[in-house]
DNA sequence: GCAAAAGTGTTTGATATACACCCATGC
DNA sequence: GCATGGGTGTATATCAAACACTTTTGC
């Protein structure tokens, strides 16, 4: 218990300088959540997963990503990986976290600059791509355990992010169609915070955000009070990967 | 302005999954900030620099950092590059972002795993290492412009992180000795935020968030009221780099 | 009318801010 | 005493949560 300093490890190897030493291999991967249906009122937050066709943690499920190839951007790398590994090309993606202990793969030393992605459930034809003999949508809270590698702890980090950031910022409309009703935003909300939300708060809340405009129409069909739809009042690109924004 | 995707760029070359295609080079770097007395009362934020002696923006001054090796983590790889190049060996370590567009550095496609750093005034010997003419300090907001690469965007990005979590983290801490007063305490929210905090109720909020705790002790010497002397409460192992916690 | 969900209003408490005021020390 | 900053108290505004209540639709 301390505020002062605990230096670690030991000092490095001779040439710290020189680059004609082995440098680690450098992939991306990927945490995509999306809002699955179930039935009932309330939809289930889940996540992308492959399984793992190659040696070294083979037969377990795994993020989705590859290597990072020369002459493109980590953004593109993993928006490319995720469509040649699961068909998946989501809108929203951010980067979540570089993974870099040694250890973390058991092969050799490989580098993972993580990101987070967001779809909306139904818009995407799943297609495992090669290395991988399946992919599946799995309940957060239900992933085939252990995942691969150190993937338990990257999906974990990125739930957190989702949830930190989907009140304050605007990640919900990715989740739903271009016109939804309050009540749908609210569902999203509580899929992803996991518990309930006082609707006539919720309402105020988005209210004075300012984030969402009411188009003038209404719902149609259901047995109740027809709520009105609304749209998202920001531009996706407010809030792209840029991490300086 | 829309909600849905802008789904840029091309596709992929062919291969996408082999990895004997080139790999960017992966390098470190690393936004280390101190508070640095200015003779009033007033300490200011310092960003530390370094001048580049080679090719690719010889003589701009850059971020300190090199390259990552194999078989060292991330964090391991910035502590010593740092130590190497400018002598500094910091309490405080935290990943930043990556930062990995082909065309940032002019040579070549390099990525940059960035760390923020916080070090005390005047416990580090500056010493300028290979690769680099001088070390120096600048304030935050008067850089030499432009710096090499893309630099000022790196610093701009630790800056408001830093500024982001000092006062819901404890990172202040970092730049103050184990025992301070609530005033310096102040000052140094003061000199991050750049901006005045009301002192009373400054005292309030550190003491209902329940960071510091009093020695008993108070200051002597001063030609007023002593004030009390306080230690930070919280270890500093708890806010480590560790992303996921 | 009744059920069900939309939508409005009100009360309450917590929190942030502004600022008046007292306290303890060196000179 | 007086100046100076340490430290306390208090009034106000703002915001969040809880919840009673009204409205509008299908049946």
């Amino acid at each position: 218990m301390s505020c002062r300093s605990p230096i670690e490890s030991g000092p490095p190897t001779a040439a710290e300088t020189r680059r004609d030493v082995a440098q680690p291999q450098v992939g991306t991967s990927v945490v995509v959540f999306t809002l699955r249906p179930t039935g009932g009122a309330h939809p289930e937050l889940a996540v992308l997963l492959v399984r793992r066709d190659r040696a070294a943690d083979q037969g377990r499920w795994a993020l989705p990503g590859g290597w990072v190839h020369k002459g493109y951007s980590l953004t593109e790398s993993a928006r490319w990986q995720l469509m040649d590994k699961t068909g998946i090309e989501p809108d929203y993606l951010e980067q979540l976290y570089t993974f870099g202990r040694p250890d973390r793969d058991p092969r050799e030393h490989r580098i993972a600059v993580t990101y987070f992605a967001l779809v909306r459930w139904g818009e995407h034809q799943l297609r495992a791509g090669p290395g991988t003999s399946a992919v599946d949508w799995f309940r957060v809270d239900e992933t085939p355990s252990p995942l691969a590698f150190d993937n338990d702890e990257i999906i974990d980090y990125g739930l957190r992010r989702l949830r930190n950031k989907v009140d304050y910022a605007h990640l919900a409309f990715q989740f739903l169609q271009p016109e939804f009703t309050l009540a749908e935003l609210r569902t999203v909300y509580e899929a992803v915070l996991g518990q309930k939300v006082d609707p006539p708060n919720f309402r105020r809340k988005v209210a004075a955000a300012g984030t969402v405009l009411r188009t003038g129409e209404r719902q149609q069909g259901v047995p109740h009070r027809p709520a009105s739809l609304y749209r998202c009042a920001i531009s996706i690109d407010e809030l792209l990967d840029a991490p300086p924004a």
